[in-house]
DNA sequence: ATAATTACCATACATTTGTATGTTAACTTA
DNA sequence: TAAGTTAACATACAAATGTATGGTAATTAT
């Protein structure tokens, strides 16, 4: 039931969207001044009313950098959802972000860090189920029995690894899907990175 | 490398994460000496030039809110783990915190949650394990079919939770463990809170 | 024994910050 | 045409804020 903001309301939420989930803290009315080149405070401050009584921010009066976003799962990701990785038989990974409308939020992930949408069951064994978000830092070192993200032929997996002699297995601990043995076949294999961690969020499943 | 800080010292840097991690914004020095009894806030400012000068935090001068964390793994947060909890059948709560995870800040964890390790498999079609970590939010109304912590006879479980006409049922997803029918048996009966998220950490799997 | 650190307090001050109030202009809507 | 919204500006002010300086007491290290 939100108002539809303007376009320069929306660059202005943009920026506090920004500073906020980037530099942690939220901006004054001066540094959004400053940005957006304006002579002084108060444009920004009438901004913020509109803003504010279109329900898309909260503000605490009086109170410095007292800006609260008001959007949903303010907690939440940070960062867009890159796409979706088959935990069974691989997914084509979208080139762009799928999931980019709501994401807004104040919490932080690393900055080397990404997220991926798991689909498949191929891991259930593991504990990863379809739905579930994987934390992937694509800047460790895989070692053996650590489930990884792959990418095979323009498609990504989530599998646990095996490095042997002359080959790399990607195993799957459901017995349903077969391991894969990374060899020539395969040129355009890649480790994209280490599953650090799952979330997953219980509301949907309120009944 | 970092140099140990005071007792005081680390409370204080405990709150400003948990103020920048829970409410977005950092404190101002006059919101850290009101939490603290200060009477003024010169003696924040200079537990704050103590905490940065041991490398935890730093700070912008003159800018306003301007405290950033410094710490490694700045976007995983170390935080208590207040008990055990069974899935399957009852364990006791530990009085203190037995162990702290390091959260990723992508997860939900509003202030006024609390995290409990799970213990047993009841949960396990439910897709909670043992060993998972659940993120309990004591301030909300149970909904049917929402996994909910409860306390019977001092201990606590993680089931599913149903209010029926004139008892409350807890069940477990997991046949081997049989529905529990809460009535006049369970004087000491509480909700202690609501799981609204999960999360594991893969760190011990590695190979 | 002396110096350094920690921990708190008090006072003072320049900026920063949010807010209030008016003004002007362009554009939309009734 | 009149009224409303949007968008920018200027000025003014009280409160909030970070900072500087100095003091006292207890503890710890040298």
């Amino acid at each position: 039931m939100q108002k539809e903001l303007t376009a320069i309301q929306k660059d202005i939420l943009d920026f506090l969207i920004d500073q906020i989930r980037g530099k942690g803290i939220p901006p004054t009315l001066a540094d959004v001044a400053k940005h957006f080149g304006y002579k002084n405070r108060a444009t920004v401050q009438q901004h913020f009313q509109a803003i504010e009584k279109k329900g898309y921010i909260r503000k605490s009066p009086k109170l410095s950098r007292g800006i609260e976003l008001t959007l949903e799962d303010k907690y939440f990701v940070p960062r867009p959802i890159l796409g979706e990785v088959a935990a069974g038989n691989p997914l084509t990974i979208y080139p762009d972000a799928i999931d980019t409308v709501k994401l807004p939020t104040i919490a932080k992930m690393p900055q080397d860090s990404f997220l991926l949408r798991v689909k498949g069951d191929s891991l259930k064994d593991a504990y990863i189920f379809s739905g579930d978000i994987v934390i992937v830092n694509p800047n460790l070192e895989p070692k053996n029995g650590q489930i990884v993200v792959a990418i095979l032929n323009d498609a990504a997996v989530v599998k646990r690894f095996y490095k042997k002699r002359s080959e790399i297995e990607l195993a799957s601990e459901n017995p349903e899907y077969k391991t894969i043995v990374i060899d020539k076949k395969y040129p355009s294999f890649k480790i994209v990175g280490i599953v650090v961690g799952i979330y997953r969020s219980m509301e949907k499943k309120a009944g």
